[in-house]
DNA sequence: AGCACGCCGACT
DNA sequence: GTCGGCGTGCTC
């Protein structure tokens, strides 16, 4: 009797996504456990792969007919006996490989950072017997006596609507504090603490057996870092981070992914007033690889708090009791990589998987998530008593005479906005960065174009060189080639633009522009204009003092299925940095989005928008699949699909894509079709891959392969 | 991806 | 008769 190791292998080929047997040699049995980093022969004995182990079990236990018949090879080495890859990280990477018709390894290279050995040196001599310090139970405010924890801790799944304005937030007032300081290593009596903290007392705390009680537990290695007072962050991140220590404080673990950076950052901030700093674990694309082995290998220790954006829908987090997503309409969470499986989808097999509750935490509802409210498969949640932003929409107008001096500004606004500057910061939100669309000639009103590509110029700042939007040749010593004239003047109106102008209406009041290139994080809360470009709106302590929303017309003029979604987010996040009952006032806009703002039902809209896109089979109605390839391929795979496709096919269309000839077709089918739908697309992939290739003009050359398959890749509609 | 296997044209 | 062309298919 021999030990077998099924592996999974580090390669992106369709048709080697299946797991592999390989005996285990007996040096190397004791640390050969599912998750460790494996190399193993692969065809021909002298070529090695890199494998993550994922079963290991005994030969007699193998059964002929499901198992490889013939002679195994050998695992070669044992890369680390560090168990990377978890068990359920591996079965997620799986499922989610499997609903996108993708490559599980694919995934796993998204979920697992490459070896890093200082990290794995640490983790192996860590202190087995270290106590991770507990947390101290804190209710979830603002949503009514315990209704957020009863979702968390029944393993539930809510689309819950986020806090519309910044938060003050304090630590539990309770035990934990003296604990913390007290210098007293004697920790005997307080394993129940939740006694003081009043948490809903008829729920019968999942509490998956407190571990920590064995008696020689040694002093704890340091004091907790010191306790931060009293913290001004955004509403949403307040009921993250209190859901979350409400699951920690039951010794399970969270899950939270933000959109961005600065989200992380926000966020960070919130859990470190209620939590641990040793209890949270980060994972974001700013990270070193060593930082994300470390994060990764301390998720795995005891229940923490994983939070990050898009990779920390991965995290092997032990004991799973919560994912929670905020804004997951943004679209920084649609992965760039292959399977391309946006982390809202993940979130949600990762739901099923794990039973952990999930929250679904925005101002604007996603059609997505409105589909799954209408399902039932999410329950709405709302703040109870919450003070919205009073948004005051003041439709479009050309008569002059509604207008101050300041064309884009409407008087009412203007007036609002000039009281509000004496109190505290106005924000004033537009689309654009810098000076806006473009720069004309001053004499003969010629648009400026590049000499090198002849796209549009641009000055990213005031009197700056003119410099090509599109590839950002710089244009010193311009002339106008109508004219001559060698002066240019910008129009269009971008934050630059507009801050001049408010600067000089505002002639004692501080301007600061904030946009993707200046980002500015936070202002402080005193009397200044604030002029950011979306999604660039700086956080202010306690919120702004009056918010103008000034470009919402041409930002709802861009083409696209999702624009009204995506700018009706925009807006509620930007009104969300108002303080408490702040005024908002929504220029030039009119109508159902203007009327949903006033109203504060950010889900009406979304609710419209699902309905509409139902009659016309557009995601998220119904899944998508593109599929690329050789017109023969395209055409056998949407055969293949017999009638799970719903609506006719679009194309098969010609595309340049990879290579001239290439055809591309977008089916649509149920979701309840998904499964056979992503099977047999990866079947036909399998089959067309281990077929074709082609040679080219004499030279060997790799052909694009015959067929690629993408699955809910909305991109194609917003052409639409 | 590599690399072996295998079934048709010019060769000692 | 055999050598070797690269199309086809497999990799525990």
């Amino acid at each position: 009797m021999a030990t077998v190791a099924r592996v999974v292998l580090d390669s992106p080929l369709p048709q080697l996504d299946r797991l592999f047997d390989y005996r285990v040699p007996a040096e190397i049995e004791d640390d050969c456990v599912p998750g460790v980093r494996v190399r193993v022969p692969l065809r021909s004995g002298a070529r090695m792969t890199d494998a993550y182990v994922v079963e290991v079990v005994s030969d007699d236990a193998l059964s002929p007919e499901n198992d490889f018949p013939g002679e195994l090879s050998v695992v070669e080495e044992l890369v680390s006996p560090v168990p990377v890859l978890a068990p359920e990280v591996w079965q997620l990477a799986r499922a989610v490989a499997d609903r996108a018709a993708g490559v599980a390894s694919d995934v796993l290279r998204l979920a697992v950072p490459t070896r890093q050995v200082r990290p794995e040196k640490a983790w192996l001599a860590r202190d087995l017997d270290h106590v991770p310090p507990r947390v101290t139970p804190a209710p979830v405010e603002g949503y009514g006596d315990a209704v957020v924890e009863s979702v968390i801790d029944a393993g539930g799944r809510a689309a819950v609507s986020a806090i519309p304005h910044p938060v003050l937030l304090s630590a539990p007032t309770t035990a934990v504090a003296d604990d913390g300081a007290g210098a007293d290593p004697d920790d005997t009596a307080d394993a129940d603490t939740s006694a003081a903290t009043g948490t809903s007392p008829d729920t019968p705390a999942p509490a998956p057996a407190p571990a920590p009680a064995p008696a020689p537990a040694p002093a704890p290695a340091q004091a907790p870092a010191s306790e931060p007072g009293p913290t001004w962050v955004p509403g949403w991140a307040a009921t993250l981070a209190q859901a979350a220590a409400h699951t920690l404080a039951g010794e399970r673990s969270a899950v939270l992914a933000v959109p961005d950076f600065r989200d992380v950052a926000d966020l960070e901030r919130a859990l470190l007033v209620l939590v641990p700093a040793e209890r949270v674990v980060r994972f974001d694309a700013k990270q070193t690889n060593g930082q994300r082995a470390r994060a990764l290998l301390t998720a795995r220790t005891h229940p923490v708090v994983a939070i990050g954006s898009r990779a920390a829908v991965y995290a092997p987090a032990s004991e799973l009791g919560l994912i929670a997503l905020w804004d997951d309409g943004d679209p920084s969470f649609a992965e760039q990589r292959a399977p391309y499986v946006h982390t809202r989808d993940v979130a949600l097999v990762r739901t099923a998987q794990s039973g952990a509750a999930l929250l679904m935490v925005s101002h604007a509802r996603s059609t997505d998530v409105q589909r799954l409210v209408e399902l039932g498969w999410l329950q709405e949640i709302g703040p109870h008593r919450a003070r919205v932003p009073k948004v005051i929409p003041t439709a479009h107008q050309t008569n002059a005479d509604g207008y101050a001096a300041q064309a884009r500004i409407p008087s009412s606004a203007w007036r609002a906005a000039r009281e509000a500057s004496h109190d505290g910061p106005v924000l004033v939100q537009v689309s654009n960065p810098g000076f806006g669309t473009g720069l004309v000639c001053t004499e003969c009103g010629e648009r400026a174009h590049c000499r090198v590509c002849g796209g549009p110029l641009g000055s990213p700042h005031a009197g700056s060189t003119p410099q090509c939007r599109f590839c950002g040749a710089l244009a010193a010593g311009y002339r106008c080639p109508t004219c001559g004239n060698g002066k240019l003047k910008p129009v269009g109106q971008g934050a630059q633009r507009t801050a001049d102008e408010l600067g000089r209406a505002f002639p004692n009041t501080r301007i600061v522009v904030a946009d993707g290139s200046r980002p500015i994080d936070e202002v402080p809360a005193r009397p200044a204009v604030v002029v950011a470009t979306r999604g660039a709106e700086p956080d202010v302590p306690g919120g702004y003092a009056c918010v103008l929303l000034l470009d919402g017309e041409r930002m709802l003029a861009r083409e696209g299925l999702r624009v009204q979604e995506d700018v009706l987010r925009i807006w509620a996040n930007a009104a969300a940095k108002g303080a408490a009952g702040a005024p908002v006032y929504l220029v030039g806009i009119g109508g159902k989005l203007a009327n949903a703002m006033a109203l504060w039902r950010l889900d009406v809209p979304a609710h419209e928008e699902l309905t509409d896109r139902r009659e016309l089979f557009f995601p998220p109605a119904v899944r998508v699949a593109t599929l690329t390839g050789t017109d023969e391929a395209v055409t056998g795979a949407i055969e293949a699909l017999g009638d799970a496709p719903v609506g006719p096919v679009l194309g098969p269309v010609p595309v340049d894509d990879p290579t001239p000839g290439t055809v591309r077709a977008i089916v649509r089918f149920p979701y309840g079709h998904g499964t056979e739908v992503a099977a047999t697309l990866k079947a036909e992939v399998i089959r067309r891959s281990s077929t074709r290739r082609v040679v080219k003009g004499g030279t060997k050359r790799r052909a694009a392969p015959a067929l690629r398959v993408r699955m809910d890749d909305a991109e194609p509609f917003s052409e639409v």
